[in-house]
DNA sequence: ACAGGTTTTATGTCTAGACATATTAGCCAT
DNA sequence: ATGGCTAATATGTCTAGACATAAAACCTGT
């Protein structure tokens, strides 16, 4: 067993062991080189890895110990809608419902951190999966990132259009769930109330805030992660 | 700018300048190493960073090529439940509900990869944030990852048990909103049929398959990631 | 004791060169 | 054409040595 994967086995395989225990730490990459007969490149490169996940702690000067609590860290794949669609074996489609120039609600303004009640996009999209109502997309847009002219979103979704047109840099996500609002019990199709998953993203760019967007599933919508 | 940091923006740089658009193909590690004076291990670490961030897709022989629909990759922090609320500044506690060995239900096993109507411990936990109900956690737990005797699950929530004492390899989380079951309505304390946001987890071990739990969040809980 | 500067040290990164490995592309025989 | 072998090539990894950097530890002089 040689190599960097050999090496994160190894370490590994004492830190499970107790060998080096929660808050150990544990011997310098120049003395496991020696020891294991690789170059200190090489168990830089595994101790790397295992410090991106979470399984050991490293500081310079200081040295490397085992992480006494170890985040679990899991990793979530956020495809254009239209591909996540079309995984699940259904036809992807959509209708655009709202376009319209508007100031935007001071919540809006402040998460993306632009001036309060500039006037925004606002774009609402519902997206279908084989003819059924899939999500419903709220989405206010930075006017500053489009192009003249603007493109056409009843054609090409804004969704679809921001991921291959616009540099997105940063950004976050957050799940919640929410009873459905009177509007998108409608336009979804299901009686209000309804227990919906609900993902709030917000992305930066290179050239400022782009965009907030607020998508509403349709009952049974599962986000699949896995670690 | 020099560094695997510098080389990373600038084939970034170009690469959302259209210069390497989508799908092309862009030039080789000892080309690139030529051009920006650096060693080709230089580029190597800054075009595999960008792999990993799906921006670009690598193959031997074949070379590095621009991602067509480049898929956002978003990453999720699963921390241990009390620090979770603790990092919210809240007391953490908790009540065993139930604990009990009996027959996992088939959905339960299946999905774990066990045979049939195992018998499996089922343990029930309310965790608390401030006193008030934070997250039920109802988990199906593989006897055979338990030492004699068994920890005490009164003492020591299963849930932090297990992160310290098993070494847990690979897992999937799903993410849904359900309405509130009778059950989970009353450990709760909310209405039932309230919007809950339920993750869903199984983990593997590397003895074999280890727990598959169901947490289901008070209202208002948010899942937050960043990218 | 203590604040401030200096030394030490473990990790972070870089270089130049080498070999390993996975594919692709080309070639040849059928 | 088609199947199968071979060579070419881009990425993957490794080595040995070097310098950079951050932070802890060790001195100072007050």
């Amino acid at each position: 067993m040689q190599g960097w994967e050999g090496v994160r086995a190894e370490v590994l395989r004492r830190i499970r062991a107790r060998i080096w225990p929660p808050g150990a730490l544990i011997p310098g990459e120049e003395t496991l080189a020696g020891e294991f007969g690789v170059a200190r490149a090489t168990v830089n490169r595994a101790l790397r890895d295992l410090a991106e996940a979470g399984v050991i702690e490293r500081k310079k000067r200081a040295g490397t110990r085992v992480a006494e609590l170890p985040v679990r860290r899991a990793r979530l794949e956020i495809p254009v809608i239209r591909q996540d669609v079309e995984a699940r074996g259904l036809v992807h489609g959509f209708e655009l419902l709202a376009d319209r120039l508007a100031p935007a609600p001071v919540p809006v303004t402040a998460r993306l951190g632009l001036p309060e009640a500039a006037p925004m996009r606002f774009l609402e999209t519902l997206h279908l999966a084989g003819g059924r109502p899939y999500v419903l997309e709220s989405r206010w847009l930075n006017p500053a990132v489009l192009p003249h002219p603007a493109p056409d979103f009843a054609r090409e979704s804004a969704n679809e259009w921001l991921v291959t047109h616009v540099s997105l840099v940063s950004g976050d996500i957050a799940f919640t769930a929410e009873p459905a609002s009177p509007r998108e019990a409608e336009v979804l199709g299901v009686p209000p109330g309804t227990a919906l998953l609900v993902a709030e993203r917000t992305t930066q760019g290179t050239a400022g805030p782009v965009t907030l967007v607020r998508l509403a599933h349709a009952p049974g919508h599962r986000v699949q992660m896995s670690f």
